[in-house]
DNA sequence: GCAATAGTTCAAAAGTTCTTGAACATTGAA
DNA sequence: TTCAATGTTCAAGAACTTTTGAACTATTGC
């Protein structure tokens, strides 16, 4: 009934540079990303991330970005929906998140079989 | 005689985002860059960065940044000469390393005894 | 209530990273 | 040649990270 999931998200001035490198200096989370930035308009959930890894290393891979602060995570029924921390990160690090985004725009996407997702696919998983 | 000691780093086009990340999140990593930017000048030795780690410590930290390819080592006598690899890395991931220096510029600078260096000892640091 | 859906938590195992000290290598200078 | 300076390599250990599957929680709809 309550609803009261608690999913602790650092306050923007405890975001620290470390942790945002260190969340991200990680190939799977640095698809998560890519999947968000594309996708920048409508919130995912964590389902749609699921060609990256199976539904418990997502959960361990989407935790660790929220606790560094790189995404915002809202429970709404069963399921979270993702966002990126855009204003945050932009207040804290400006410039920082387009420069990252920019270069995962143009590169290919990994997932977890190791082939690469064609573009009609990566629509697909970002639309759906 | 021969001074042929190798030091592979890897060629522009091969400096991948990811690889760049995990360099950079590290507290001891971040802090070598700032070293580097505020000294971009001239070009550091290892030794100078004593204030961060042990010797045989930042030799494995500075061979994970060369090895990332964000920092360029030239040997010279028994010194190696550190740079930041800028022009590289501002070809490769444009933007991206200003913003990281612009954070680490205004950042308390921690040495390895936990205490914080004043502006003082970073300017000692930064021209002995 | 019961089942389905969406995601989390736990403990184990495997792998990776970092620090340490001792031994080594290279260069330059007395 | 011998010494000091500067840094690297090696092996061991501690501490983290990541992946797994099984068990769990919370919510929604029937």
């Amino acid at each position: 009934m309550s609803g009261m999931t608690f999913l602790p998200h650092p306050d923007t001035e405890h975001i620290t540079l470390a942790n945002v490198l260190t969340a991200l200096g990680d190939e799977t989370r640095l698809a998560i990303i890519g999947h968000l930035a594309r996708n920048e308009e409508n919130a995912m959930t964590c389902g749609q991330f699921l060609d990256l890894g199976s539904k418990t290393s997502l959960s361990y891979h989407l935790a660790k970005l929220r606790e560094a602060g790189v995404v915002h995570v809202r429970p709404e029924g069963t399921k979270r929906f993702v966002t990126l921390r855009r204003v945050d990160l932009d207040a804290r690090f400006p410039g920082f998140l387009d420069t990252i985004i920019a270069t995962t725009r143009h590169l290919p996407f990994a997932c977890r079989d190791g082939n690469v997702l064609t573009n009609a696919q990566l629509a697909e998983v970002g639309t759906s």
